[in-house]
DNA sequence: TCTATGATTGACGAAATTGTCACATTTGTG
DNA sequence: CACAAATGTGACAATTTCGTCAATCATAGA
């Protein structure tokens, strides 16, 4: 499921947490010696890092500062351990930004649920490769969309554009939302490049530009299903 | 799990089906009507269509015609019913293009073996809506690629570059591979396009421009551990 | 039917993007 | 060290893309 670095100098501890975390899915990468943290962390790029504040030759705390200050593993979200469970120690973990912390000695059930719901928070989204409509095929993989197998040739703006209409069809998208999803602005809602960008990726989807639908004053939409046209 | 439209006229056959389905976490749609078969499933856009040949007012090779005719249905796989275990019956099911067939009576455990692996070969493909590797934050949702949460910004052209890059980081990539992925192009590996885009990457990555790294005769990677530079 | 509001459209120029070329630099090999 | 091959670099022009504007059109409500 996970990977997950534990760094702890007790072989017995590193055993048992590593033990618990196998048996979830969890992937288990350790190390004892706090020097080697960082590049480890760098190395090995876990979700997860587990670590115990008492260890020989440097500072646990300090180890997490490194952690933080480095643009590679400042991410990483980081549970502590320490044996005593003193209130400054707990101040000085939750001070230097640790995700959570337990003072030994812990239950290791515990620790799972902490470590269950650190990752939780930190879960990956994930999206499906390629989306299918009707006869509309969004591929954001090879960043490009088909219809019918048909290779429609987008701009960025466009692929952008008809990417959050197709994110949920059927519903509408504000021109505020839309201004913000595509071009990031706040405001501007009174502008045409909005419409102007429509009009061109309608075009540019011939017939079926039918499938891009104008509610007046409230936006637009992607139709999965295409209105018929009035046959009078 | 999946959607699965289940068409007979039969409610015995239904309800039987539909049990067995819902019960392994399917989302069922059924109708009697082979005339209402095309409009419904365009309307609720099924994984997978049961089609029974049997049906009254209209053959059920017919209507598996119509889905393929429509180019909203088109891809929707069709499994078939046919009560007649006839030869003519089989090749006329197979010619019209039928993922699998089935004669009844069948048992439901067969049925729901045929639909596991039906399903199992069109099945979706999931990617992340964020890879990280590093300080390197891909965003496929949005499209953009930031750095220490700073976005970069990037023409498309680069964007697909480093997309393919970052897929599979520490591997070399081939010039041809990435001509190919992000340009389409076959051969054509002596242009220096490639060579150019990959120089405007670097640049716009400034220090982090180091994370692509050069294999002589071999291609380019992504290297998620950035090189030191050497210090003499 | 008339009117006000909002959407569509075509045109335009500024800016960005792209591929290519010539030349420079680097690298590996003998 | 010299050479050949491969990659890096800067500049350029053609093309594409983008946002804006004004005119036109469509729609809902009076």
């Amino acid at each position: 499921m996970s990977k997950i670095l534990v760094v702890d100098d007790e072989k017995d501890i590193v055993d048992l947490v590593s033990l618990h975390l196998q048996r979830e899915g969890h992937e288990v990468v350790s190390i004892g010696n706090g020097l080697e943290v960082l590049p480890l962390a760098v190395k090995s790029a876990p979700d997860l890092i587990v670590l115990d504040l008492m260890l020989p030759g440097i500072d646990g705390v300090q180890v997490h500062r490194r952690l933080r200050a480095d643009t590679r593993t400042r991410h990483i979200p980081v549970i502590m351990l320490t044996a005593r469970a003193q209130t400054n120690d707990r101040i000085a973990g939750l001070e230097s930004g640790a995700d959570d912390y337990l003072t030994k000695p812990f239950s290791p059930r515990e620790l799972m649920l902490r470590i269950g719901a650190v990752l939780r928070r930190s879960q990956k989204v994930v999206m499906l490769a390629e989306q299918r409509i009707g006869e509309f095929l969004l591929d954001r993989k090879n960043m490009s969309l088909s219809i019918n197998g048909k290779l429609i040739e987008l701009t960025i703006t466009e692929l952008k554009l008809i990417t959050t209409l197709m994110a949920n069809p059927d519903v509408i998208h504000s021109r505020a939302e839309l201004l913000s999803a595509v071009w990031g602005y706040a405001d501007d809602t009174h502008s045409r490049t909005l419409d102007t960008h429509i009009k061109r990726l309608r075009d540019k989807l011939g017939d079926h530009g039918r499938h891009i639908g104008t509610l007046r004053r409230q936006g637009y939409l992607f139709r999965s299903v295409m209105e018929e046209l009035a046959d009078t």
